[in-house]
DNA sequence: TTTAGGG
DNA sequence: CCCTAAA
């Protein structure tokens, strides 16, 4: 547990891009399937979604990402070994080996631990991302390399299809498939192609969906790529993630620790985490065979370079609801002025199998970003097509709302005019005298479906807990909504995603919520 | 002032 | 949502 909820803890900072209203909200999600989530958390070496749509932030932040996003206090990533690496094909697919090797040293933790990503030269190449995969063209011993690397251990058998079959199962189940490979017929490609970031980061967005050989229901994965503060010394070579464990996690979490008791939201995220890890089952193959299979594919995520404070700001990754969703915390040791940019990683996971599962990102471009410091580099390493903007649309689960997802590409403007058509307008504020001769707020002001995906948006940018930061960049022109009311809502969120899911389901509790409100569509708001 | 939490 | 303790 330790080891995960030191993962957990990983700080990232990540923000999502723009919030302003004027910015369009840009929302990346991955769709993970649970045990991906966790498995992400747990297993940093792989990256699944790199995100950037121009420099514009885009989140498709992983677990692995945490990794990057955590960074190493001692350790310093050395951009050219990450460059290399990323860059780099790796025709065995050593990440999953390599996870799963640490999987099997019970050394998630470790890896993460280890932190810089340097340190791990070990790590996979996720360069295999960027390229498709063609099984059919390695020969048997590449194919046995392979399968030593998916799986972890050594085969003999000779048949080509069979190999084939194997390994493309493996990779499949891996949560690694994450959005960006689609098996077909032994052939493990990329589903997007052109997208500029690393490639991965577009197909993503695309198509989330895999879809194995069993033609089994896909299980989308979805994370957002959040950008994490890191220290200004590792951003700046590029903001790239580097795999990097982190062992701050642990440190981060001591330090807590020591500062202040855990609060509820500490214990709740732990317990969260821990349920998490047993729900991620279905899908997960890796998970359970320890050998984490991850996706072959590792994203390269970008890392938001944050110079602009000057100030880092460390935050943890929450996870909402369990499992479904991950974003940014702040560190419990705050005090500082938080910092306006980071990234935030939002994740989804429905795990459903079956499930579509699309994530909303809203491709922003950079300017439409907030002009909050000005000192922030957007520069992300890779950017993916703004095109691909997939749109999430998240009901309030106390509504009883429904999420929907939809995934369009380039259709991003209609969610934020929706949005802001409904949320936005009204600012008068009706406050209502009360007896005791304050004035409080007249009673309740439905959060609008807007209003909670921006809430959503605006912690996976800049951090649950940066409420102040939510609510000047994000919520700016909601003149009600109140930094404390959105830090009340946030909690309800939480709250409701735990509430709402039933038990026994392998879904994880966050995406069975989404999936369950997802009946209506996006037009259908409350609002 | 801002955040976390309880009410 | 409000109120308050902490920081």
């Amino acid at each position: 547990m330790d080891k995960f909820l030191s993962n957990l803890q990983v700080e990232g900072d990540g923000r999502l891009v723009p919030a302003t209203e004027d910015e369009l909200m840009e929302v990346e999600s991955l769709l993970i399937d649970d045990r991906c989530g966790m498995h992400i958390d747990a297993e940093p070496g792989q990256t699944v979604g790199c995100i950037s749509n121009e420099g514009s932030s885009s989140w498709m932040a992983q677990l692995e990402s945490l990794e990057g996003l955590s960074q190493p206090k001692s350790k310093k990533v050395d951009p050219d070994k990450l460059n290399g690496r990323l860059e780099e094909p790796v025709p065995s697919l050593a990440p999953s080996l390599r996870e799963s090797n640490l999987n099997q040293s019970g050394s998630v933790g470790e890896l993460v631990a280890g932190g810089s990503p340097l340190s791990v030269t070990t790590k996979p190449d996720f360069s295999i991302l960027k390229g498709e995969i063609c099984l059919d063209n390695l020969s048997i011993k590449e194919l046995h390399e392979t399968f030593k690397a998916t799986f972890g251990r050594e085969t003999t058998v000779k048949d080509k299809q069979w190999l084939k079959r194997r390994i493309s199962m493996g990779l499949t189940n891996s949560c690694a498939v994450s959005t960006n490979f689609i098996i077909k017929d032994n052939k493990f490609a990329k589903k997007g192609n052109e997208e500029g970031c690393n490639g991965m980061y577009g197909s993503f967005a695309k198509d989330p969906s895999i879809v194995n050989q069993k033609g089994l229901p896909t299980c989308l994965v979805g994370q957002l790529d959040y950008h994490k503060v890191v220290p200004e010394r590792r951003l700046e070579n590029h903001n790239i993630d580097d795999y990097s464990g982190s062992d701050d996690h642990e440190n981060e979490q001591r330090a807590a620790k020591r500062v202040r008791k855990p609060t509820k939201r500490y214990i709740e995220e732990f317990s969260e985490v821990e349920s998490k890890e047993s729900s991620g089952r279905l899908l997960n193959l890796a998970k359970n065979s320890g050998h984490g299979l991850m996706s072959p594919k590792s994203h390269v995520r970008l890392v938001r370079n944050v110079s602009s404070g000057g100030r880092t700001v460390v935050t943890r990754l929450d996870s909402l609801g369990g499992s479904g969703i991950q974003v940014p915390c702040v560190s419990r040791v705050r005090r500082s002025r938080p910092r306006k940019n980071f990234m935030a990683l939002l994740k989804f996971n429905p795990s459903g199998m079956g499930m579509a599962a699309t994530l909303v990102k809203k491709a922003l471009d950079d300017h439409s970003f907030p002009p909050d410091d000005g000192n922030e580099d957007r520069v992300l390493k890779a950017s993916s097509t703004p095109e691909h903007v997939h749109h999430l649309f998240v009901g309030m689960p106390e509504k009883g709302k429904q999420f929907s997802v939809m995934s369009a590409a380039g259709l991003g403007n209609n969610m934020e005019m929706k949005m802001n058509s409904s949320g936005d307008s009204d600012d008068n504020v009706v406050t209502v005298p009360t007896s005791k001769g304050g004035v409080r707020r007249k009673h309740h002001r439905a959060w609008t479906l807007s209003e909670v995906m921006k809430l959503v948006e605006g912690v996976s940018r800049y951090g649950a807990g940066r409420w102040s930061e939510i609510k000047r960049l994000v919520f700016a022109s909601y003149s009600y909504r109140t930094s404390v009311d959105l830090k009340d809502k946030w909690r309800n969120l939480l709250k409701a995603s735990f509430t709402q899911t039933p038990p026994d389901t392998g879904v994880s509790s966050f995406s069975y919520f989404l999936l369950t409100c997802s009946s209506h569509p996006p037009e259908n708001h409350d609002y």
